[in-house]
DNA sequence: AATACAAATGCAACATTATTGTATTTAGAA
DNA sequence: TTCTAAATACAATAATGTTGCATTTGTATT
């Protein structure tokens, strides 16, 4: 499931929206790209302790005003992240898909092969944009039966 | 559009849930009545900054556990909270509407009327709970126009 | 009306998440 | 190799949320 990128394309993607290739940058680049669910804050800051955590808000800062990543509040309120699939642009992002927050294993899951419902609001409402969540559990958790966590 | 109480019916909601009637717990019940949009804790805490932070955040747990309110993580992941006007009971909310946040007053609706989409998800995932977010101009800013904030 | 007690509030301390300013380091261009 | 803008590291502070405990208060009971 999860996007496989080497290192060499990573350091492009970098080049490509002018941004130096650093190693803490490079880092967040692999190991997001390595799952296939968003990294919460608290995680990615657990794994990457040695990165100085201002460092690390403005990295995700300036992925996401890239377009390279989305930011996901899961429904607990804590901040998510994960790449973006869709043609995102600099500050133009087109990741209106839903996302599937397990309540077993907590993951965030990016349901990019789903359309969103276009729907009517009440008068005067006019919506720009749709977010769309679903809470239960993942593939992984629902095999394993609810009572356990992944 | 904002639901009329009067004080003695907030006082009768406190029974009813077996709460004691107490001035801060009033004054919040009376506020969020007041209003058409949810409440975001930060302003709750600076209206009432007569009362204890942690008191609040212990007014609000305990009103949400109640199924009085409930709580809306806004676009920004702040912290809002709502009337419930569902049928709502004590750990159990059944406030799967949609929520709307406006881009330029920054208020959060809720539309009761309008159903969630049931939406069939990829194999092996178990949704047990939807929510929906929508995202622009409420009626008051659209009148204004998008550039004016409400 | 006085008593008694559980519940609620207030206060202090602490934890986590996020932001801002600035000095130092470094990637990449010249 | 040198130079500079960009990025990182460090320090300080803000905002949000939690926990423990002493004090106060609502309400049931006498
Ligand atoms: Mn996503
Ligand atoms: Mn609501
Ligand atoms: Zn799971
Ligand atoms: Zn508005």
């Amino acid at each position: 499931m999860a996007q496989v990128k080497n290192n060499y394309q990573f350091e492009d993607m970098l080049q490509k929206h002018n941004l130096k290739k650093t190693a803490p940058r490079l880092r967040v680049l692999s190991m997001m790209y390595s799952k296939n669910t968003a990294t919460s804050q608290p995680d990615l800051e657990s794994v990457m302790n040695d990165i100085d955590r201002v460092t690390l808000y403005r990295i995700l800062n300036t992925f996401e005003e890239k377009g390279i990543i989305h930011k996901v509040f899961d429904l607990n309120g804590t901040a998510n992240y994960a790449v973006c699939h869709s043609d995102c642009k600099e500050n133009h992002h087109h990741d209106e898909h839903l996302h599937f927050n397990c309540t077993a294993c907590k993951n965030v899951y990016c349901i990019n092969e789903l359309n969103m419902p276009r729907l009517t609001l009440p008068a005067g409402f006019e919506p720009q944009a749709f977010t769309l969540y679903a809470s239960g559990l993942c593939p992984k958790c629902s095999k394993k039966g609810a009572a356990r966590v992944n």
